[in-house]
DNA sequence: AGCACGCCGACT
DNA sequence: GTCGGCGTGCTC
């Protein structure tokens, strides 16, 4: 007499819960091994079943055990189903790409103890207000609270009181942050203070110590101290008795792509399942989580003032219309060199900021005005130049070609470049400053934790003067002798035109500004722009950073975009355009006529090509779907799911709560 | 996503 | 003839 079982099997249909049936005592969460069509594939047992509702003939036997390091307990399997529901991905499908590899042979490694050090110093007033009002209001159970403080404010100080709290009551802690946070500087903090063992977890941790990292958390009970990247949410962690989420605002809390899950609210969801309190802090908070808790006085904590001697930065717009075009030290200008020069004259260091990698946008034949796409992927956008490399490299995908001698058009040798990023500038200020060492800072120059490592520490020693970066070097970092930052190229990003990009925009520069003066009274920001007299200037500052967002939300509200409306996009993608469009009409005209008979509160609008249509060739639209109603928009999503028929060579994608809607 | 089947053009 | 390109269909 054989049991059935629903199995949840690694496959992309959305109905990835298949029936299989065993002689064996198989538990809820197991691993197992099942036959999948003329293949073998790896599923996890959801639920025991009695009858089964189809042919029994169909139904096939489960093979074997599997690797009981990754047996999912109850609030494992919880999460993951509530996020099949949420994010509408198939649960099998979702949970092994959340797991990671089983491994056979893993290396040995040294879990790190934590020193167990006294603070070297006392909370102030503030910080110990808000500490022991979060104990006793908002620790038992689950409960949200939310710091929302300037750098320098002492957020972390916060979090280590309540997360001592934990460990002392025999409770471990699970702290996310952003990747680029990951830096020793802030994980050490919380090494020397607490007592238990500390576990880190991020994109350069290997294969085979994600997997003991795995094993060991379901071996032990003692309380731990997780600290770890979006993908972390996933350890099992023992006697889990706190969250915290730094940086919550974090765009790479948002997985692009997969599950398009956002690691914050996986954490919210898993806190509330778990019964656990949990802590939010940024210096900028998302809008939507102002919307949702600034008005609670007992969950809510502002830290406006720096703890420490550091001052707010000064901030100085330097108009580029009235600066004219001077080749020699362009893109940067006049007083920004005088103000580089005056700080590295006092010995101090500098922070030059930037969006953009590289050399240049795009590269352009003087003669014949010939311009590089990148005909392989198909989209129409320029390569950009690295000129250290010698080559041009698409910023949409993986494509990169050497880059040419002579123009392929009319064999003209003049080459000239357009726009500027990292490398042009560092090369720039190389030549003006020929006495200091400029260092570089972003992805192409970083490849590895231990280049960031190295970087930040030569810096830290001084044998760097100057450090020219992208959003990397924005986050994080405390440099004690830094009191200049120099922000270029900030109008491309205030000229986006998602509903977003103001508030994206406002966190990069705030971000940034938070960089200078920690330790010092007399510090500056110096922004260059062609539009000093957008408003957005005006939050950038320390003590205004709070008026950013009731001046924001009524512009939300004006335009139906979150937190006001819930919204969702449907991708539709081919490699042909002439098959894509036609069919993503018909989707939506369909959509369109269901949501006037039975959705009353849902918009729909599109369809509409992604900003870059054609992307490794292939076409992408999409289709925006907005609501004030949460729970019809998911409805109206299972109903489309149901209903869709597959149509040949083109897929589709829901992206629930999407960055951009472009 | 795999994996096989089947249909078509190209080449020893 | 048959090798292999990829479009199509199915997975308890």
């Amino acid at each position: 007499m054989s049991n059935y079982f629903k199995v949840a099997v690694n496959f992309p249909k959305i109905n990835s819960v298949l029936t299989y049936k065993s002689e064996l005592p198989l538990q809820k969460g197991q691993l197992v091994e099942v036959p999948l069509g003329r293949r073998t594939s790896h599923g996890v047992i959801i639920e025991k079943v009695d009858k089964i509702e189809f042919d029994e003939s169909k139904v096939k036997a489960i093979d074997t055990y599997h690797d009981e390091v990754y047996h999912l307990d109850q609030l494992e399997l919880a999460l993951y189903e509530w996020m099949h529901k949420y994010y509408h991905y198939p649960l099998g499908k979702l949970i092994f790409d959340c797991l990671p590899k089983s491994l056979k042979r893993p290396r040995k490694i040294q879990f790190e103890q934590g020193q167990n050090l006294a603070l070297p110093f006392e909370l102030s007033t503030l910080q110990e207000s808000i500490v022991s009002k979060i104990k006793e209001q908002n620790f038992n159970g689950f409960s949200q609270s939310y710091l929302h403080g300037v750098t320098g404010s002492g957020k972390s100080v916060i979090y280590l009181q309540l997360i001592k709290k934990t460990l002392d009551q025999g409770m471990s802690v699970q702290f996310l942050l952003p990747e680029i946070n990951l830096t020793p500087q802030f994980t050490d903090f919380f090494k020397n203070y607490v007592g238990c063992t500390i576990l880190t977890y991020h994109s350069g941790v290997s294969p085979s110590e994600k997997y003991l990292i795995w094993k060991h958390l379901k071996e032990t009970d003692g309380p731990v101290l997780v600290m770890g990247v979006r993908s972390s949410i996933f350890l099992p962690i023992p006697q889990l008795g706190l969250i915290i989420i730094d940086e919550e605002h974090d765009q790479s809390f948002k997985q692009t792509d997969r599950c398009p899950y956002n690691g914050r609210d996986v954490a919210i969801k898993k806190a509330q399942l778990a019964n656990v309190p949990l802590i939010m802090g940024s210096a900028t908070p998302a809008m939507e989580n102002y919307y949702k808790f600034s008005a609670l006085d007992s969950k809510y904590f502002q830290l406006k003032e720096r703890a420490g001697e550091g001052q707010f930065p000064k901030i100085k717009l330097i108009d580029l219309k009235e600066n004219k075009h001077d080749e020699e030290i362009w893109p940067l200008t006049n007083e920004s060199i005088d103000a580089i020069k005056e700080a590295l004259d006092k010995k101090e260091q500098v922070l030059v900021f930037i969006n953009k990698l590289g050399y240049s946008n795009s590269l352009q034949c003087r003669n014949c005005g010939h311009q590089f796409y990148n005909e392989k992927c198909g989209c129409m956008n320029n390569l950009r130049y690295f000129k250290s490399k010698n080559c041009l490299s698409c910023s949409y995908c993986d494509f990169v070609m050497p880059c040419p001698e002579v123009c392929p058009d009319c064999g003209s040798m003049t080459l000239k470049t357009k726009g500027f990023g990292t490398e042009k500038v560092s090369e720039t200020l190389s030549s003006i400053f020929t006495d200091y060492k400029i260092g570089r800072f972003d992805r192409d120059f970083i490849k590895s934790t231990k280049d960031l490592k190295s970087q930040l520490t030569a810096f830290d020693k001084g044998e760097i003067d100057v450090l020219v970066g992208t959003q990397m070097l924005a986050k994080g970092h405390n440099f004690e002798k830094v009191n200049l930052v120099v922000v270029l190229g900030i109008d491309s990003i205030l000229s986006y035109s998602d509903f977003r990009s103001n508030e994206k925009a406002f966190q990069l520069l705030a971000q940034v500004s938070g960089r200078a003066g920690r330790y010092s009274s007399d510090s500056k920001i110096l922004i260059q722009t062609l539009n000093p007299e957008h408003r957005l200037f005006e939050y950038v500052r320390g003590e205004n950073l709070f008026e950013f967002y009731p001046e924001e939300l009524p512009l939300r509200e004006l335009c139906s975009c979150p937190p006001y409306t819930k919204i969702a996009m449907l991708y539709f993608s081919s490699r042909f355009q002439d098959r894509l469009i036609p069919h993503i009409t018909k989707i939506c005209n369909a959509l369109k006529n269901v949501i006037d008979k039975n959705f009353s509160d849902i918009e729909c609008q599109g369809p509409f090509p992604q900003s870059v249509e054609k992307k490794a060739n292939q076409y992408t639209w999409g289709i925006l779907l907005k609501s004030k109603n949460l729970s019809e928009l998911h409805s109206l999503l299972a109903t489309f799911e149901q209903n869709y028929e597959d149509a040949s060579s083109i897929s589709f994608k829901i992206d629930v709560d999407p960055l951009t809607i472009f």
